[in-house]
DNA sequence: TCGACGATGACCT
DNA sequence: GGTCATCGTCGAA
């Protein structure tokens, strides 16, 4: 198995990558503790030109600057000030896609997601829901802007049975208008780790 | 400076 | 179904 280089990340349809890392493992190791998971969910942001992403009409602020890095970085920024969520940048230098992880399932180092949670039991709460997911692979703003072809976050295809992918709208966005409608939201209809059907 | 508000999640009825 | 914790960011003043 190997990483996935950050040139994966680059690709112009932020879309079909958002579709396509489904079923990949994400890693990270932070603070001496390794963990992954397989994505089961993904939301893709399609820069200046979505209403629903950060860097709509390319507004750029101290916070939006890294998403108009060239992609295969992470953007983490912290929602509702409690919550660290987890973004790739993709495309390339100036387009300002991304594509938020909103669900894994626990492969390794489950024992730390457990200690990161403060919970004990295996069940979808535990990496369901992106700021889940960020709390159980120990991830918030110290790796924002960091290569997620790192030795501290990197991907991996495990060649797993292919997903069974559901498409439908994206969650928690209502103020996009008709952008809140666009079909860019994709989850692994086999896996219970996926936040909301 | 200051006020409004979120790409959420946990818990309540 | 509804409420609310909690704080960095952003745009208005």
């Amino acid at each position: 198995m190997s990483k996935i280089p950050q040139s994966y990340f680059q690709s112009g349809n932020v879309v079909q990558l958002a579709e396509d890392l489904i079923g990949m493992e994400v890693f990270t190791n932070i603070d001496g503790q390794l963990t992954s998971g397989i994505v089961t969910e993904t939301e893709a942001y399609a820069g200046k030109g979505d209403k629903a992403c950060h860097a709509h009409l390319g507004r750029f602020t101290k916070r939006t600057a890294v998403m108009y890095q060239p992609g295969g970085i992470a953007y983490i920024y912290l929602c509702y000030g409690i919550h660290h969520l987890f973004n790739i940048v993709t495309n390339t230098k100036g387009n300002a896609d991304a594509i938020l992880i909103r669900a894994v399932e626990p492969k390794r180092g489950i024992e730390s997601m457990f200690k990161r949670r403060d919970k004990s039991k295996l069940d979808k709460t535990l990496t369901s829901g992106p700021g889940n997911v960020s709390q159980a692979l120990g991830l918030s703003k110290i790796q924002n802007s960091l290569s997620v072809s790192s030795d501290t976050i990197w991907f991996e295809d495990p060649k797993l049975k292919p997903p069974e992918i559901v498409t439908t709208t994206r969650i928690g966005i209502d103020y996009a208008g008709e952008d809140a409608l666009l079909p860019w939201r994709f989850y692994d209809a086999t896996s219970k780790f996926v936040s909301v059907r």
